[in-house]
DNA sequence: GGGCTCCATGTGATTTTATAACATCCATGA
DNA sequence: TCATGGATGTTATAAAATCACATGGAGCCC
C-alpha cells in the first residue's frame, strides 16, 4: 500500500530504493514473482534459492555473496561459499537478482519479470542502491557499438554518488 | 606514423582496440602524455609508475594486478601485490589508467590528458577491450539520477559483447 | 650539516572474493 | 531396477585486494 499524499510512481521508471516503500510488500511481490515465473520455465524454485532471495529482497542493498552465505547458514543451509555462489548464480541467470561488479555484491531485481538491462545508483555514503533501466543501445555506447561492429550482449551501468537522502545530510 | 592508406580515424572518438594500429607509437605516446601531464601538476612520475603504465600499454587489453605485478617483479620491483596496487591506483587516479570492473582487471587510458567518462566494449572471445567515451548525464541514467535527485560522481559502463574479429570468425 | 616531514617503496601477513573437484541425494523415467 | 540429470553438500584452493609496519630518499627549515 502507497501512503496517500504520495504520488503514485510509475513502477517501469521509479528507481526503487531512495524512496520509502513498503518493504513487506516488496518481498512478497519479488517472491511471488519469482515462483511464478519459475513454474512458467520449469525452474526448480527450491528452498535454498528460494532463501537467497528472500534475503536479498530483505536486504535491499548490494549484499556480499559472503554476507548471504552467512544468513543462509543461520536459516539451516550449508555453510561453503559454493552453497551462496550457486544460489546467486541462479538468481542472477534469471532476472531475479543482479550483480553490483563495483561492489562485488548482489541485489535482488527490481523490476523482475521484464525482461531489461539494468542501471544502479549507487550512494558511497550510505551505501543504498537504486536500479533504474538502462537504453544500452542508444547513447554514446551503442553509437560506438554500431561504428565498431561490435555486438553488445550485455551491459554493465553503474553511477557512483551521493543519493538524495546523503546530499540534504551532507549540506545541513 | 600512421601507415599510409589507412584513413585517419578521430582520435577523439575512435574506439581504439578493434582496429590494427602502431603499437609502438601509441605506447611511447601515453607515455609522453603521462610524463607532460605528471610534470604540470606536479605528480611524481617515479620507475615502477612509468613501468606500469607501460606494461599496460604494451598489453592494450585488460590486465589483472597480479599480472602486472608479475612484469614489475620482472623489471626488478617489488613482488608483493602492494606495489602493483599502488602504481595501478596512482595511474588510475589520474586517468593514465582505469579499472575495468566487469573483469577486475586494469588497461591503459586509450584518450590520456582528456577529462571523460569512459565506457568499453569486451569481447568475450578474444577478451579485447575498446575504449569509447560515455556520456552518463545524457541517455536513460541520467534522466533517472536527475529524477531521483541523485548527484553522478563517476561512472562504469561496460559492455560484454563479441568482436568484430570474432564475429567474422564465428560466422565462417 | 642535522634534523624534520612527506611521500614513495618494500615486505610479511591477512582478509575478501570466487572456483575447482568430488561425494551424496533424490526425482524422473526407460 | 537402475541409469540419468539436477541440486546440494563438503574439502580444498585460487584469485583479488588490503593492512600494518619498516625503510629510504627528496626537500626544507634551522
Amino acid at each position: 500500500m502507497t501512503s496517500p499524499g504520495h504520488p503514485k510512481p510509475d513502477p517501469t521508471t521509479e528507481p526503487l530504493g531512495f524512496a520509502a516503500h513498503d518493504h513487506g510488500h516488496c518481498v512478497e511481490a519479488g517472491i511471488a514473482a519469482a515462483e511464478e515465473r519459475c513454474s512458467e520455465k520449469g525452474l526448480q524454485f527450491t528452498p535454498v534459492r528460494r532463501k537467497a532471495l528472500e534475503i536479498l529482497l530483505q536486504g535491499h542493498r548490494g549484499l556480499g555473496a559472503y554476507e548471504v552465505l552467512d544468513r543462509l547458514r543461520d536459516a539451516g543451509f550449508g555453510s561453503q561459499p559454493p552453497v551462496a555462489y550457486r544460489a546467486l548464480d541462479f538468481l542472477v541467470a534469471n532476472g531475479f537478482a543482479h550483480k553490483i561488479e563495483r561492489l562485488n555484491a548482489f541485489i535482488a531485481c527490481a523490476h523482475p519479470g521484464t525482461s531489461h538491462s539494468p542501471a544502479f545508483m549507487i550512494c558511497r555514503l550510505c551505501d543504498s542502491v537504486a536500479e533504474a533501466h538502462a537504453t544500452p543501445t542508444r547513447g554514446a555506447l551503442g553509437q560506438a557499438a554500431r561504428e565498431a561492429g561490435f555486438r553488445i550482449e550485455r551491459t554493465v551501468v553503474e553511477a557512483e554518488g551521493v543519493c538524495p537522502a546523503c546530499a540534504e545530510k551532507a549540506e545541513a
